[in-house]
DNA sequence: TTGAAAGCGCTAACAA
DNA sequence: TTGTTAGCGCTTTCAA
């Protein structure tokens, strides 16, 4: 930075000259706008205009500008655009990258710009709580055009204010603003489709694993506090009160090992429901650890991630397509971008894989 | 954009009055350097000071600027300060976010990256060739203070002439520079063990699974083109060469999954040296469905992610810390940034993880 | 259709 | 220690 104290600029040369440990070093500086206007002998605006394919330029002069473009090797900095308006650039925040269902999302976004003059860029918080928020300032501080929250754990209130100075998309919460729009799973529907599917089977003890407290947060709209309350909900309905039993983890596959351990250390239940298909991963070892085939503890994740229908892994999950909801956020963001005001919400319908982890419950052992 | 024509800007009164569909609507501005200097009665200058941590101020002043930037909520625009200088901003150019073993990279990165001024931005390619450098390029534009370029496939000069602006680390590719500095595997080493121990096991007829020519162009100092190169020695040298059988492959697990099966379809190796995990995992799903197990047909994989311990996969693998690697390009970065002049090459050591995928070679049966 | 010029929000040289 | 000021490279009015 101290640097820059060193710098002669030299207009007409393109050099650059900067002082460094002593002796001058000189290299060619990249091409301005200005360069270009030069070398094409116009002016500056009429090359802003044709590299925005702006209205009110003769073909002749959009010729020349474009070979000027070409020679120089010109590229518009990014950081000057966007001090006047647009940096092009779609910014989306990735709660944990380890996890491959996220990873699909930004497989469906990223296709969803090919083409478009614009760039996607992932910040990623790979830690709950502040470093999303983190994540997301981040990239409105980086002026993006649009941001893509997952499943953000901030106040509505938050996302309404940061959406009033750049469209906002929020994907997977369930709760909803006119300020931003949302694209979620039906988790009530594909809890609805898990336990029953756990209950069809004579499954009764039930055991649900979730994220933390906080992501949980009854009336939040995450997620894993739907697919909680759903499961509470069913469990209820079945007249299993009893069997309810929650249990809580981290964010990855190995905290969700250890928490399973430590669950069935205690206890052995017929079937878990797990919150997603990383944590279920973690489930499965766990049951590796203790000798546990699907025989005798079912399993089913959420998300159908690919591993998840490898044959040895074979697990029962909801499926919801990752790569519709990134590819109908960036498309959202896009019309907002346009000028829609009105809120959208987008939601994909979840489906039931049922595999090999999960089996009719086994007979009930003589206590 | 063209909406920016019908802003108001109001100076004094923070307010933004825009027109939209007729009507005047009218947002809270966010501040500006401006705002909080006028509010602290201080000039910009000393705002900029205190924000940059710069050398003399008075404890007091600092307090006023520091209680003015509260009160406002003021964040500096990262695009304005880009202009001047740094954008505080790290990209890393991945090529397939698909792969686990790129994510652990990120991980690396994100952690080494936590604590300072520093963000992290990730642009996604997803495919080879055109796009990695359309992603490293959209990044230059983006102003980023220093570029991680995975395995990128440019020619060294096009690599050299963006060092030249500003600090890349290339990481895998083996070919260096004194313009930017590296981070590698040893994938001569790492081949020696995988072929040291299929060798070792009886195999002969090995196949090697790789990436398309174009990435493993002799050469080229890719890791893909490096584990081929070395196979090919390690087999002239047992004496193999009669053995030797490479196959191409795309990038995911599905291209090397159908690649596989056709491969079977013609032949039935005793043992498939796949160029990484991800592919691998393609080939243990295509010998799954010929039907054939570990003890018929062995497979070896290629940086040791996550998945690859799993019991029921349990794929013989070599070990390379992707967080070590992730780790490193940042601290080399951030040392270039600080002015460091010298070229610096960094290597991490692969160790061999043997699982069940490997098993002695099957007696040949009767032609 | 074209160009002159103002200004986006910051940094840093320089003066006070 | 503090403030004044000249830009950084663009976009966009507005006048020619």
């Amino acid at each position: 930075m101290q640097e820059r104290s060193s710098v002669y600029r030299d207009t007409e040369s393109r050099f650059r000259h900067r002082r460094r440990e002593g002796e001058i070093v000189t290299a060619l500086r990249a091409a301005t706008i200005e360069d270009v206007a030069r070398r094409a002998g116009v002016s500056r605006a009429a090359v802003s205009k044709v590299i925005r394919n702006a209205y009110g330029v003769s073909p002749a002069m959009r010729e020349r500008v474009n070979a000027a473009i070409e020679a120089l090797d010109y590229r518009p900095r990014v950081a000057a655009r966007a001090m006047r308006g647009s940096s092009f650039t779609i910014g989306i925040e990735l709660p944990h990258i380890g996890n491959p269902f996220f990873t699909k999302i930004v497989a469906g976004a990223t296709a969803a710009l090919t083409g478009t003059e614009y760039q996607l860029i992932i910040a990623p918080a790979d830690v709950d709580g502040e470093e999303g928020v983190r994540a997301i300032g981040a990239l409105a501080d980086r002026q993006v055009d649009g941001i893509i929250a997952i499943s953000p754990l901030v106040a509505p209130e938050w996302l309404e204010r940061l959406a009033a100075r750049v469209p906002v998309v929020m994907l997977g919460r369930h709760d909803r603003s006119v300020a931003y729009d949302t694209v979620t799973g039906d988790d009530a529907e594909g809890t609805r489709l898990v336990m029953e599917h756990l209950l069809g089977l004579g499954h009764r003890r039930i055991v649900h694993l979730t994220r933390s407290e906080e992501v949980t947060r009854p009336g939040s709209g995450n997620p894993h506090a739907i697919r909680l309350e759903r499961y509470l909900a069913h469990m209820h309905d079945a007249g299993l009160d009893d069997c309810i039993r929650v249990v809580r983890t981290g964010l990855d596959e190995e905290s969700a090992r250890l928490d399973t351990r430590a669950l069935l250390d205690a206890e052995t239940p017929t079937a878990i429901f797990v919150g997603n298909d990383e944590l279920a991963l973690g489930t499965l070892r766990a049951l590796n650890d203790h000798g546990l085939s699907p025989a005798e503890v079912s399993v089913v994740g959420y998300d159908d991630v690919d591993i998840a229908s490898y044959p040895a892994i074979s697990l029962t999950t909801v499926n919801q397509s990752g790569e519709a909801m990134g590819e109908r956020a960036v498309r959202l963001l896009l019309e907002r971008i346009q000028g829609r005001t009105e809120p959208t919400h987008f939601s994909v319908e979840p489906t039931l894989k049922v595999r090999g982890s999960t089996q009719p419950v086994p007979p009930e052992p003589a206590p």
